[in-house]
RNA sequence: GCCGCGUUCGUCUAAGGGCUAGGACGCCUCCCUUUCACGGAGGUAAUACGGGUUCGAAUCCCGUACGCGGUACCA
């Protein structure tokens, strides 16, 4: 017997998606896979002011980079659509009118002002944000203060209202975190909830409520901010469809930043990317890098972004997505916020770069170095040139400055690491080497060095006085691989060329 | 203020009553290498505090402190 796991996710398409986001679509998406359950996405877009165009492209096109794509969505499609909030409106309704009529919700007419007035009445130094509870409700202008009639008046003016649900006034309301075990609250201190907004959109717990149960959803990873908002889910469950049916949920330990949570000005702040992907703050037009941009690979990225908060209890550190499916498990997933560490992100980068072999990111490294003026027809060489440096590569970009000089010969040579020592032996060593050079048939490195280091015997020079010089010949400076390599991959005719082209400089 | 959740090296973490609290990042030293790296060998550094329970506590219980979250017609 198999049991049937669905998990959703809702993110909102006003924010971009940020560290805290992305992971908690990958735990939803890891647990989903691991109990071979379906993966359903849905789309908060219920503040139609705040609806950003093209925001939920950019949700998908995050999740696609990171692999984490999902099997039903409003993209994708499924059995349980529409998908976007937006476009159940009519079914959020539908159950706030029934919580009303089974007395476990009211509607509630008061006015922005009215609020206000309320709450710098009762503000106090002990009670500093007065809520909407059962200790004010019969003083403000809702359908449990006023007379049936009085709103039935109301409700035909159609008197803008909202619909609140109607809290216990002090009952205790549990339910069991998959990691954290029991959590409970008093309802006394949970305030009368606004479940169905003046617009006719639903806030997040009606919302979530009744898509959890028309969806069918069993399990659901969410951010520890809501856990003070469970006791109003509860609630919800047990007077829409019975608590035996709610779903399971986890709540996930927080992502910190340097200081305190992690926020999307941390990124400016620190100097390092908050994003999947490069988003624009559609308020200030301003480009936040993403990490795909900064030069991440998606491997480790969903690698880096999975250990904070989860590992299996071994030492592994490194875990294709493949691998985190199959070990993944509720049990391990830690309480306690993580601190993003720039640092050990740039690590599994730069581990996940010299992993895979360089065919995996070469398209995006060819772009990078087609930006920089190269122009690259032989993917085979590429690929030879970008496994040859990768080993140095922390980051996408970095392959610019360690692969260039195999495009293109250096147009300054820094002699002055062996000038003081040059001589006319030296000189006439590079001379006859490069004579050699034409005559080898079997190009590899060992034939190069075999080669380089007999004459350099010939001339009774240690052969560690001629490498330095010729590396600058070869690449410019002192960089780059070890150097009979380089002259393997740049091939007979280049390396002569650029040999015979330096050792004059000197 | 009130409610909730947390707390092991600077950071991410392991150890779920019992060996000198283990690993990784970072930093430092050495080896390899006449480039820069990779790699290898070492080093540095932690159970927030105070009480219990127990032969024995990082681990279980209570309190304190600190951190974080919530307290909106935001999610």
């Amino acid at each position: 017997m198999t049991k049937k796991v669905r998990v959703r996710f809702a993110p909102s398409p006003t924010g971009g998606l940020h560290l805290g986001g992305v992971r908690t679509v990958l735990y939803n998406y890891l647990f989903a896979r691991h109990h071979n359950g379906d993966f359903i996405l849905r789309i908060e877009d219920t503040d139609q002011s705040r609806f950003v165009p093209g925001a939920e492209e950019y949700i998908f096109e995050t999740l696609k980079w990171c692999g984490l794509q999902p099997d039903e969505s409003a993209v994708h499609g499924g059995t349980y659509g529409p998908y976007r909030q937006s476009e159940r409106k009519h079914l959020y309704k539908k159950y706030a009118e029934e919580l009303v009529q089974k007395g476990w919700a009211y509607y509630a007419f008061d006015t922005a002002q009215e609020l206000d007035e309320m709450r710098n009445r009762l503000r106090t130094d002990e009670n500093p944000t007065p809520q909407y509870d059962h200790t004010v409700r019969m003083n403000m202008r809702n359908s449990l203060a006023l007379s049936k009639e009085e709103t039935n008046t109301l409700l035909q003016q159609n008197t803008p209202h909202v619909i609140r649900i109607k809290m216990p006034e002090h009952e205790t309301v549990s339910f069991t975190d998959m990691i954290r075990g029991e959590v409970s609250f008093d309802t006394a201190t949970v305030d009368d909830k606004v479940l169905l907004k003046g617009d006719g959109m639903p806030t997040y717990h009606l919302a979530v409520v009744v898509d959890d149960h028309l969806m069918q959803i069993s399990h659901a990873f969410r951010g520890e901010e809501w856990l003070p908002s469970a006791p109003v889910h509860v609630l919800l469950w047990r007077y829409l469809f019975g608590e035996e049916a709610m779903p399971q949920w986890a709540h996930l330990p927080l992502i910190l930043g340097p200081s305190g949570k992690l926020s999307k000005r941390d990124g400016a702040k620190y100097g390092f990317p908050v994003f999947a992907m490069n988003w624009q703050d559609p308020k200030t037009g301003e480009t936040v890098e993403g990490f795909r941009e900064r030069g991440f690979i998606p491997e480790a990225f969903i690698n880096m972004l999975a250990m904070l908060g989860w590992n299996d209890g071994t030492e592994q550190e490194l875990f294709s997505l493949e691998e985190l499916v199959q070990k993944f498990t509720i049990e391990k997933v830690h309480k306690g916020g993580a601190r993003f560490d720039f640092e050990k992100a740039k690590w599994f980068n730069h581990e996940w770069i010299k992993k895979l072999d360089a065919a995996n990111y070469r398209n995006e490294v060819k772009i990078l170095l087609e930006h920089n003026g190269l122009q690259l027809t032989d993917d085979q060489y590429l690929d030879k040139v970008l496994n040859a440096v990768k080993d140095r590569c922390t980051v996408l970009s970095d392959f610019w400055s360690q692969s260039y000089f195999f495009f293109k010969a250096p147009k300054e040579i820094d002699t002055t690491p062996v000038k003081a020592k040059w001589n006319e032996e030296k000189r006439s060593f590079f001379k006859n080497f490069s004579k050699a050079l034409g005559s080898i048939s079997d190009w590899s490195p060992a034939t190069i060095e075999q080669v380089f280091k007999s004459l350099a015997e010939q001339a009774s020079i240690k052969p560690g006085e001629l490498q330095l010089p010729l590396r600058l010949m070869l690449v410019g400076g002192k960089f780059g691989p070890p150097v009979f390599d380089i002259a393997a991959i740049l091939g007979k005719e280049e390396t002569i060329s650029r040999i015979d082209f330096a050792y004059d400089l000197f």
